[in-house]
RNA sequence: GGCCCCUUCGUCUAAUCGGUUAGGACACCAGCCUUUCAAGCUGGCAGCAGGGGUUCGAAUCCCCUAGGGGUCACCA
């Protein structure tokens, strides 16, 4: 058995999107799973569109999610005489040809192909100019492109792991141009000496790349290449069915990081975009890396695409929200607290301390780190309105005021101020004066809280202290007792 | 338009060689639990794109139609 090699080849052209990122980590899971070798290349032969920034956000979003390369990065751009002797030697072998066409009168055929109704292909003008015809031209100072000599008849197969035999007649297929006439390799070409010489095994990326296969596999076999076993995974596809692009909000890694998702929970909801684990009955769809490496094969793959739906990554979310280690959830939640003004940039011990407390609380019942921060701020501010609705619920009874303000001096005598000792107090209250729990809880709640619903009370007033807890009682209790009724 | 791929609940999916009341998850609805809100538990709603074959029997195999997607550049 040949040892098992895998790429992930984006160009850098725009942020690591979801589909990018689930071709990253299927190649990663394959790897593994097979002990082979995941290679990071950078394909950035468009020299117009690459930008060095993106190449840099591409590797944070992988190390983000967790998906660490064993290879790489290595860079086309710093390949570029790998590409032009293997194109000499195309050239030397009659396997490729130097054409001339101008890129107008490329155009016009198009154009008129177009309006025809018919499929352009190159009509092969330059096939018949061979190298001593090209001299005048040359010495007129006329860069010529490069395109690949291709059969004219029979047919191309490709074989892909995922979707078996796919036949492509050649009589589709035209000369392609593979070196463009700046001496930039076009990506067809570039990306197949890379895969060969890289010694890559298995080539897994997008489905749309199964149509530009057979013109790729027609490269290696001028070049006298073996050809890597080819696995087109099925697309990913916006809510609306179409490609993703910009205008369906979040696409991108970077996105749903800000958004406040988990890398383990987007890893694992990417997952199950196309890919399941065997799915028997009862048996957890949440999945964590190391198992899923243990689980994957390309066999479990689907054909179809996957629309994505962010309530189920959402869910998901939640569900890692509250099994997160605390300190790391900690850290990931850090930013979110600092934009509420919650945290300074750089808080302190007793901060930090305060902070995980009160997100080992908050966290049974949020499900983005967003959320997360939002739901705490009770805890950080005395600013805050009363829920409309909690206020009609809570404060409307005739005896509310005198309730708080029982309360508030049962627990302004107490010396000390944990959930157990305060619940006792409430328990005492609600026996001696007959009143249900509840009469008394939700109002407090809403007074220190603002809102209806949330931790458990006494959880939340030891958090808080004595001093918050009966101050905003006390406020309560007065606002009420100044509203007309 | 040519070529290529695809088609199971709203969404993600399962159903190894054709025989299942077509299963699960998210979302939604209801109930239970609870000081509340979540979570959790229980139950419910909901699908084989359509039409022909083949077969004793088809979601599963074949053909056609429809729909969706991809690709046809001196982009990747």
């Amino acid at each position: 058995m040949t040892k098992v090699r895998v790429r992930f080849a984006p160009s850098p052209t725009g942020e690591l999107h979801i589909g990018g990122a689930r071709t990253a980590l299927f190649n990663y899971l394959f790897a593994r799973r097979n002990s082979g070798t995941f290679v990071l290349r950078i394909d950035d032969t468009d020299l117009e569109r690459s930008k060095e920034e993106y190449t840099e956000k591409l590797m944070e979003a992988l190390q983000w999610l967790g998906l660490e390369w064993d290879e790489g990065p290595f860079y086309q751009s710093n390949r570029l005489n790998e590409y032009i002797s293997e194109v000499n030697r195309l050239v030397a072998e009659k396997k490729a040809y130097r054409c001339y066409c101008s890129v107008d009168e490329l155009a016009a055929g198009r154009e008129l192909a177009r309006k025809e109704n018919r499929a352009y292909l190159y009509p092969g003008t330059c096939r018949q100019h061979f190298p001593e015809e090209d001299d005048h031209r040359s010495k007129a100072g006329i860069k010529p492109a490069i395109r690949l000599l291709t059969p004219e008849d029979g047919e191309t197969i490709v074989y892909d792991l995922i979707r078996g035999e796919v036949h492509f007649d050649n009589r589709g297929l035209d000369d392609f141009i593979i070196l463009k006439s700046n001496g930039q390799p076009t990506y067809n070409f570039a990306s197949v000496v890379d895969d060969l010489q890289l010694k890559i095994s298995h080539v897994i990326r997008a489905e749309e790349h199964l149509s530009n296969t057979p013109r790729q596999v027609l490269c290696a076999m001028a070049l006298g290449y073996q050809l890597p076993t080819y696995a087109h995974v099925p697309m990913i596809l916006a809510p609306d069915r179409s490609k993703l692009s910009k205008r369906h909000g979040a696409t991108s890694v970077e996105e749903f990081r800000n958004l406040g998702f988990l890398p383990e929970a987007l890893i694992n909801y990417m997952a199950l975009l196309g890919w399941s684990p065997g799915a028997e009955d009862g048996v957890s769809e949440l999945i964590g890396i190391e198992h899923m490496i243990e689980l994957f094969s390309l066999a479990r793959v689907g054909k179809t695409a996957a629309v994505y739906d962010t309530d189920k990554l959402t869910w998901m979310n939640g569900q890692y929200l509250r099994e997160y280690d605390l300190d790391r959830l900690a850290e990931a939640a850090r930013p979110f607290f600092i934009k509420h003004g919650f945290l300074r940039e750089n808080p302190g011990e007793m901060e930090l301390h305060f902070l995980k407390a009160v997100i080992a609380v908050v966290r049974e019942r949020a499900k983005t780190l967003i959320e997360l921060a939002e739901k705490s701020f009770y805890f950080y501010s005395d600013d805050f309105a009363y829920d409309q609705k909690a206020l009609d619920k809570a404060f409307k009874n005739k005896g509310v005021a005198a309730i708080l303000l029982d309360i508030a001096g049962l627990l302004k005598a107490l010396n000390t101020f944990d959930q157990n000792v305060t619940e006792t107090v409430f328990n005492e209250y609600c026996a001696k004066n007959n009143i249900s729990p509840g009469k008394v809880i939700q109002p407090v709640r809403l007074a220190i809280t603002g809102l209806g619903g949330g931790p458990g009370l006494f959880e939340i007033m030891e958090l808080l202290g004595p001093a918050r807890t009966i101050r905003r009682i006390q406020q309560a209790a007065a606002s009420i007792r100044n509203t007309p009724q």
